[in-house]
RNA sequence: GGGCGAAUGGCGGAACUGGUAGACGCGUUGGACUCAAAAUCCAAUAGUAGCAAUACUGUGAGAGUUCGAUUCUCUCUUUGCCCA
């Protein structure tokens, strides 16, 4: 390529890729004598095609593992897929293929699409969940899991679709209607696999204080997530017409329990088995069943009641005896299903305790009101002092109150203190075809046995009917049947929850080949903890949180493994945004749909169809408001759309999609190269210059200094802008006589502090100059760092007045002395006396005078 | 309602542990080149006043600490996310 030719990005992207890929650049091994770095980035679905989110989320990983390499670290840097989920099988039923034919051409359009852009991944350790070779594995661990009572069976309420026949995830349920059939979704029981993960609650909340590198954002929404709550557990005495003599019930409230107005209990509590033949129960049974099984569901819907003939006696209270409800918003798997209502501070007891009439008593009241306070429209849940409460009465609340009042009821042997998590047990169970078979039969009394391990995997069946009603799984008798020491058994026809396919992948990277088993122990001895993990903050819960409880579920009982936390350090990258469209019909429209005419947006040959600007949102394919990565790559260059994508906005928050930052980044890259070969001719001048003030030697070193700084601390937005400021800086410098020698050497260095953002061009350039081995991060001269001339602010009673280029170091006397021979002295000081000086070595004198 | 964050030119954003606010980019304006346009290059670009030097104002609002606050403290407003 002469130097007169314009830099043609779709060659020397090409050349790079396929060199890099050749020579297996990327490609990691243990070595000891080196330090590691894992860095990983959340791998992704293979919907069909990378979209810009995908971008974003493996540059900012590509970018620190290309740093890590070059700072001479063993870097690991594996891509996988994951690969198994509900869109394959949705896919493949509406267009009648196989899903994992459907997946497979989908990751191999997607590995091609990453390819493009050049990153530093280690291909060779690629992994699919997928596959059996990585299935068989974690049916494996669910077996272990198992085996060491951490994996059970139980009856559990589930999102039900009648007409499709089949289980819903929460997002699947839309106003409570499937959002495939439309009908009115049910809330069923049915027997599912459950992960022990609420045994490690406490142990997952205080483990996040060690990870130092993970945003506090996270680690906070986890702690709200885990819900450690301290409270108490409160017997009450009841009486009625069935034989139940007592209730307990879970609360963190009991020191509002002078307050006490009722006693709800979830429907499916013990005592419902008195309200089987009683039919208004059942009714209003079926009426619950109508609102979803989310919080959220529950907190929004109407409070509803059922009256039982049942009293509770007040336990600090004998006298008082309040009304037993059933309540659709009491979850059995919260407390022990019962909680005790105070209308007066709770808004959930208020609304119904107001809609069926009950005694609202307050007991809390705010500092600053008096005794006589009562609670009005609505309850009140702040702090304050508690009243109308015997010998409760002046207690702090919530500091004294609670506290207290346990010790008062522990002394009474009515209650006990505990401590509660909101985190359930994860429920693995999906009824799909395409996942993780759970390797468990049932005997004909419906006994569970485990598969045996020899004959792992239980391999998916290949050509299943995708179109019947329910679990495709379900109807493949011959599949289902099978034999164990010539007895029959029915496998379990469920699969497991992708997450789980997540929660241990990373292991599975650092021995991507090893068959007896998901990893080996010298491998992830070595490399992990992954160091650097990278995705969105959408899963800032529960792709993190199952990935830490499978860490610590492997660990249990088992001395071997010695892995705590899979994630040493974590960062959650922002969205890419872009403005959304609607036309004259309000139907959504792509923004290659439409085009701009005398500052008015219209859809592309329809002059009357005006387009109305929505507010940019996430890129989402519902909201056509996608750019497509592969478009932009092909147009501009993988370094122009890397570059492009991390100068806009800091990494951890969104950024919009810019047409014209796409085009000004193509364009800076040819600028780029426009300079790259003025340089290249200047070395070839071989010109000596004697000058050791040189600037550039110093304009380096400061870079130096920057980039790799912004670099730790994950500012590449900033990184662009030094990437301009040091074209700008040498586009000007060039035009000086400059020492070859020194130009070249700094050049270079400036070609690799370049690198990790834009690795095509800088390989190009360093190879047009001769450079081919041994690059590494540059180290900044501290014979160059600081210039002997600084410049001071002159500051005069806190405002700055002046700026003077002194020598460095310069002592408070010199500087003043400095001060007063200048026109500054004549103009602020003249007549005046200095009452006070602050100095700042290096920085700053400010002159207080009299006015 | 509770928790955590955010607010800086026309726009995206920068500013080390309190020390020159607005780096860098986009956009806009003017100029060069061109028959013309595109592309490219050069220059200007927080606001107000001024020919200018310069002065004053200015980091959501209000207070406080300080010689000095975008940065620290308090109150408020708006807004984002998470939980209820």
């Amino acid at each position: 390529m002469t130097s007169l030719e314009r830099y043609n990005f779709k060659t020397v992207e090409n050349k790079w890729q396929e060199k890099w890929i050749k020579n297996k650049v990327f490609n990691s091994k243990i070595d000891h004598s080196k330090e590691k770095f894992y860095c990983l980035e959340m791998f992704p679905y293979p919907s069909g095609k990378i979209h810009m989110g995908h971008v974003r989320n493996y540059t900012i990983g590509d970018v620190l593992s290309r740093y890590k390499s070059l700072k001479g670290f063993n870097v690991l840097h594996p891509m996988g897929w994951d690969a198994f989920g509900m869109p394959a099988e949705n896919a493949a039923r509406e267009n009648n293929l196989n899903p994992k034919d459907w997946t497979n051409k989908n990751i191999s359009t997607m590995k091609g699409q990453l390819k493009k852009l050049g990153l530093s991944i280690d291909w060779d350790r690629e992994i699919s969940t997928c596959s059996e070779e990585y299935y068989k594995h974690q049916q494996l661990f669910f077996l272990e899991l198992y085996e060491k009572g951490l994996v059970y069976r139980k009856e559990n309420y589930v999102n039900w679709d009648p007409i499709d026949q089949t289980v819903l995830a929460n997002e699947q349920v839309i106003d409570g209607r499937g959002w495939r059939s439309g009908a009115v979704v049910e809330r069923k029981k049915l027997n599912q696999w459950f992960f022990n993960i609420s045994k490690f609650s406490e142990d997952l909340l205080n483990s996040l204080d060690k990870l130092k590198k993970w945003p506090n954002k996270v680690k906070v929404m986890q702690r709200n997530w885990i819900g450690k709550s301290f409270g108490c557990e409160i017997t009450f005495k009841t009486d009625g017409d069935i034989p139940v003599k007592e209730i307990k019930c879970y609360t963190t409230r009991p020191d509002t329990l002078f307050g006490f107005s009722f006693l709800a209990l979830s429907i499916d509590h013990e005592i419902s088995k008195y309200f089987l033949e009683n039919d208004e129960f059942q009714k209003f049974k079926k009426e619950c069943s109508k609102t979803g099984t989310t919080e959220e569901a529950i907190a929004i819907g109407e409070k509803i009641g059922f009256k039982t003939n049942l009293t509770a006696t007040n336990p600090l209270n004998p006298n008082q005896k309040v009304p037993v409800f059933f309540a659709n918003f009491v979850l059995m798997d919260y407390g022990f299903g019962a909680v005790f209502g105070c209308p007066a501070h709770d808004q959930r007891d208020y609304d119904f305790a107001k809609k069926y009439n009950l005694q609202i008593k307050t007991v809390v009241k705010p500092e600053e009101e008096d005794d006589s306070y009562m609670v009005q429209n609505e309850a009140y849940s702040g702090p304050g002092l508690i009243i109308n409460s015997e010998y409760l009465n002046g207690l702090k609340v919530p500091e004294e109150s609670v506290k207290k009042t346990i010790e008062i009821l522990e002394e009474k042997k009515i209650g006990k203190k505990k401590i509660n998590f909101r985190l359930k047990d994860w429920g693995v169970s999906r009824q799909r075809y395409w996942g993780c078979p759970i390797p468990i039969a049932y005997d004909e009394k419906g006994n569970v046995v485990a598969i045996p391990k020899n004959e792992l995997p239980v391999k998916l069946p290949e050509n299943v009917n995708l179109n019947c009603k329910g679990n495709p799984l379900d109807a493949q008798d011959d599949w289902k049947t099978i034999e164990i020491n010539g007895k029959k058994y029915k496998r379990e026809t469920d699969t497991l929850d992708t997450f789980v396919c997540s929660s241990w992948y990373y292991l599975r990277f650092c021995s991507p080949n090893e068959t007896s088993y998901g990893f080996s122990k010298e491998d992830i001895k070595y490399w992990m903890p992954v160091d650097q993990y990278i995705g969105g903050v959408e899963h800032a819960i529960l792709h993190l949180l199952y990935s830490r409880f499978f860490m610590k579920a492997l660990n249990y009982k088992n001395k071997d493994f010695e892995i705590e936390e899979p994630f040493e350090g974590l960062f959650t990258q922002g969205m890419v945004c872009h403005e959304t469209y609607k036309d004259k019909n309000n139907k959504w429209v792509s923004p290659d749909e439409i085009e701009l005419v005398e500052n008015q947006y219209q859809k592309k040959g329809e002059p009357d169809n005006k387009i109305k600007v929505g507010p940019s949102e996430s890129m989402s394919k519902s909201k056509k408001n996608v750019i497509d990565p592969e478009n932009i790559i092909n147009n501009y260059g993988a370094d122009a759309v890397r570059l492009f994508i991390l100068s806009d906005s800091p990494p951890e928050k969104d950024v919009q999609w810019s047409d014209q930052g796409m085009i000004a980044s193509y364009k800076f890259i040819q600028k780029l190269w426009g300079l790259h070969n003025k340089i290249k001719e200047e070395i070839k001048k071989d010109i000596k210059v004697d000058n050791k003030e040189c600037k550039i030697n110093k304009f380096t070193n400061k870079m130096v200094k920057k980039i790799s700084s912004n670099l730790e601390n994950f500012n590449y937005n900033v990184i662009i802008a030094n990437i301009y400021e040091t074209y700008n800086f040498f586009n000007k410098e060039i035009l000086n006589e400059t020492d070859s020698r020194l130009l070249k050497e700094n050049y270079i260095k400036i070609l690799i502090l370049f690198s990790p953002a834009i690795p095509h061009f800088t390989s190009e350039c360093l190879e047009d100059l001769n450079v081919r081995n041994n690059l590494a991060w540059p180290v900044a001269d501290p014979d160059f760092e600081e210039d002997d001339k600084i410049e001071f602010v002159v500051q005069i009673n806190g405002k700055k007045r002046a700026i003077l280029k002194e020598t460095k170091d310069i002592d408070q006397e010199n500087l003043l002395l400095k001060i007063r021979s200048n026109k500054l002295s004549e103009k602020y000081l003249k007549d005046k006396s200095i009452k006070k000086v602050i100095f700042v070595k290096n920085r700053l004198i400010n002159l207080l005078i009299n006015e």
